[in-house]
DNA sequence: AGCTAATGGATAATTGTTCTCCATAAGAAC
DNA sequence: GTTCTTATGGAGAACAATTATCCATTAGCT
């Protein structure tokens, strides 16, 4: 199940780019890689602490500004939720997130280019990305009421 | 050019919440009417303080809140931008952002009822609500370069 | 006009993120 | 393998946006 796919992609793009392949960075790569749900910095971080004693968090954030910036993460800021990273799908894509416990779900992807053309004509924009959030109570919510 | 409807409304709004009506939220409320932008709490506060000048950062905040939970203003989250707020189209729609100078234009509406739907059957959700943002850069930030 | 609970304002606290600084280690060159 | 150079990691300070605290004041009912 591990994603070694998306641990390699990273590794090559970061070398193109001129940056250090380092213990840290490839940790935070996997768990980027073979996570499901979108954690945010310091889920990351609290995952990596008891492997790596000496991780720090400032470690996770600049590395996730270093895939930012490279095209290999998603990012989703959400000013209450704190922000949430998604390293296997990098591209703009729909998002489900649950109001009452903060779980992110991927649907089926959703072609907006057509849509976009429109804006781009109508605003006179230059678009280059999206986010769609739709957002709900998860069914396990639900049932807690 | 004074949009009374909104403020009525608002006003109307909070008054059935059993909430009192102050100089200065109504101050505030007729920002966020007559505002075509989407200013955020300082800048709503900026243009206040001149007028109220004992105006808070704080009473802002706190007005931006209430109205948020009588859903009379929409609030975009933004991490980096800081949060920008909606009081005369305080459903979802879509918003075009700019990359470059943070300027938030308002397309005309789309309706994705029925992707909502889809959203629902795939995913179990009970969605109540969605965000949608392009992002490019605006005519004026192209000519800049 | 008087009463009472909600509100406003000043400021502290909090939270998420970024910056600073220097010792350390990655990776190229030999 | 060894050396060298420079990017990187880590600890904590700094920062910015937002929220909480506390009490005097005021809105709005009576």
């Amino acid at each position: 199940m591990i994603s070694n796919e998306r641990v390699e992609q990273m590794v090559s793009r970061l070398k193109e780019g001129d940056h250090r392949i380092t213990p840290q960075r490839l940790a935070i790569f996997k768990i980027l890689a073979n996570s499901v749900g979108h954690p945010s910095a310091e889920t990351i971080y609290g995952s990596l602490v008891e492997h790596y004693p000496t991780m720090s968090l400032a470690t996770v954030y600049k590395t996730l500004s270093l895939l930012k910036q490279e095209g290999e993460v998603l990012e989703l800021q959400f000013s209450d939720l704190g922000n949430r990273y998604d390293g296997n799908k990098p591209y703009p894509h729909p998002h489900v997130i649950c109001t009452g416990c903060g779980e992110i779900v991927d649907p089926s992807l959703l072609d907006l280019d057509e849509i976009t053309s429109k804006m781009m004509a109508e605003t006179g924009f230059k678009i280059v990305a999206h986010r769609l959030d739709f957002y709900g109570i998860c069914p396990e919510c639900q049932e807690k009421g």
